[in-house]
DNA sequence: GTTTCGCATTTAGAAAATCTAAATGCGATC
DNA sequence: GATCGCATTTAGATTTTCTAAATGCGAAAC
């Protein structure tokens, strides 16, 4: 390996194409250079090698006994080079990583992924649900799927959905409510005995800070959710969230107010990943995915 | 192949490096350069590719998954090219090419290079016997021998050994030849109608310009020489020519007197196989036979 | 919790490599 | 004897690549 050093290696791949095609000039077409460039790297090349590597003809070049021997090795050599580079690219082009929050990933996004492999069967989609922000740049992750504050909405991203909130509870639980000050006969569960989303919601419909009962606390909203459904009390919940429980009626929601909590979702791409086209059908895709599940929660 | 043109064939090694070792340093003390050269190179690369290589750990490099599925191949890649140098470099010292003109060659060399290939029994001697001179710069051959006029020496050119011309017969004819003037009731044997020789050698007795009978004439030297030994007259020859004659009786030199006549034999090298080892085993080897002979000559 | 260490990366400027375009030279062919 | 095709040389421009030092960042050590 060492002895690579010696030889500039686009030196190698100029004795190769010279000796395939036998001329300066073909070699040089082929290598997208000028002949003249080519023939200085040849000499350079003999030079450290200390040998010549082509007797010269009238007709062209033609390689001496010895660089003639090893011309099929390096031949097989650079053509696996080459695909390799065909593999790196083409792997590229159709395996996309997308890191989400896993609880938008499992409430989601992975009952959905199905309807995108139908759509792009080449493209191989894989997740990364982690909860910290990665440095997409940095990493062979493409795509990150972040829900965040839109006045900190980063550089090159792309807003996929506003936040809108809504409490739900079981359908139980629901017979007894007919307007919001109902709600608050029942527990309020809280994430991380947070209330998030409550302040919004009330001003958006004109009522103060009425008392909320305490009621049970998770880690997050997912459980929160399940929580929900199983009766435990009411619960602060947004679309991507409650979307598929609400289409199966594990869950209802009480008032069709859907208030915009002042956080989105948002799509962020690797630097490098931009211009995949892998990375724009996904885009779009999530783009309609979530057009649909909106037009649903709007008739409903 | 075409493919190579879009990264350097330079950054692949560093890839491959990086990915083997596991950390710029390490890969940068491998192929000596700075850690930051290769953290140049490899920016560059991954730009040119679009994609990252390697994910960026607080302990190092590690290989993206696409990178990392092709390393095995650009190892094996860049593996085979470096076995490729250094069997060049490997059949390089250990073949010699010799041009020589046909008649030294068939008539004094190859009757010794056995004794060459039993001192040096790992190189092996290639004659091309051609009578035509080779830019040696510019072709595979390692060694040139020339006679030529010693005026016309060339750069870089070794003298092995001053012709000398002296006439030559059968062994009955020489029984009718006392002194010089015995030479001209036999006929002259001519190279190519040339008595070339003669007059040099008549100069140095301080003899004129005798009346010379006609003789055959023939192509080259060497069939001058048989024709001489069969005694069809008086050849004037030279050490190398004739010396195995002599020294196995097929022909005699009735006088001592060996002239100079101001042509030599010289060892020119391809500028490129100067510093080959064998080269300079076999000028020393060829050196020391010539004086061998030069000595047998001296005592008959 | 702060410091230190081991990394990779960035930067600016220097050095080296490589290239281009045109001239040159050399055989072979017409 | 002229012309064509090819490789080579040359000088200068351009681009690439490198070095050395500064910087930044996370993990381990204290």
């Amino acid at each position: 390996m060492r002895n690579l050093n010696s030889v500039s290696l686009s030196a190698i791949r100029v004795i190769e194409a010279i000796a395939r095609t036998g001329s300066l000039v073909r070699a040089a077409e082929e290598l997208g250079a000028t002949p003249g460039a080519l023939s200085q790297r040849l000499s350079k090349a003999e030079a450290s090698l200390g040998q010549p590597l082509f007797v010269r003809l009238s007709t062209g070049l033609r390689p001496t006994e010895s660089c003639a021997r090893i011309v099929p090795r390096l031949t097989l050599a650079l053509t696996e080079l080459s695909a390799s580079l065909t593999e790196l690219k083409r792997s590229e082009s159709t395996t996309l990583t997308v890191t989400v929050a896993p609880i938008f990933a499992s409430r989601w996004l992975i009952w959905r992924i199905g309807r995108f492999n139908q759509k792009y069967p080449t493209i191989s989609l894989r997740l990364l649900p982690t909860a910290d922000v990665i440095d997409l740049d940095h990493s062979d992750v493409d795509v990150g799927i972040r829900f965040g504050r839109d006045s900190a909405a980063m550089d090159g991203a792309f807003k996929l959905i506003d936040q809108r909130v809504f409490p739900v509870c079981s359908p139980e639980l629901s017979r007894s409510i007919q307007k919001p000050q109902d709600l608050f006969q029942f527990p309020i569960i809280r994430e991380n005995d947070q209330l998030s989303g409550w302040e919004v919601w009330l001003a958006a419909l004109g009522l103060g800070h009425p008392e909320m009962k305490a009621g049970p606390t998770y880690a997050d909203g997912s459980l929160c959710l399940d929580a929900a459904m199983l009766g435990q009390g009411i619960f602060m919940a947004w679309q991507t969230l409650a979307s598929d429980a609400l289409e199966r009626g594990q869950v209802v929601a009480p008032f069709p107010n859907r208030v915009l909590s002042g956080a989105s979702y948002w799509f962020i791409t690797n630097r490098w990943s931009v211009q995949k086209p892998a990375v724009r059908q996904f885009r779009e895709w999530l783009g309609e995915e979530m057009a649909c599940s909106l037009r649903y929660w709007e008739t409903c």
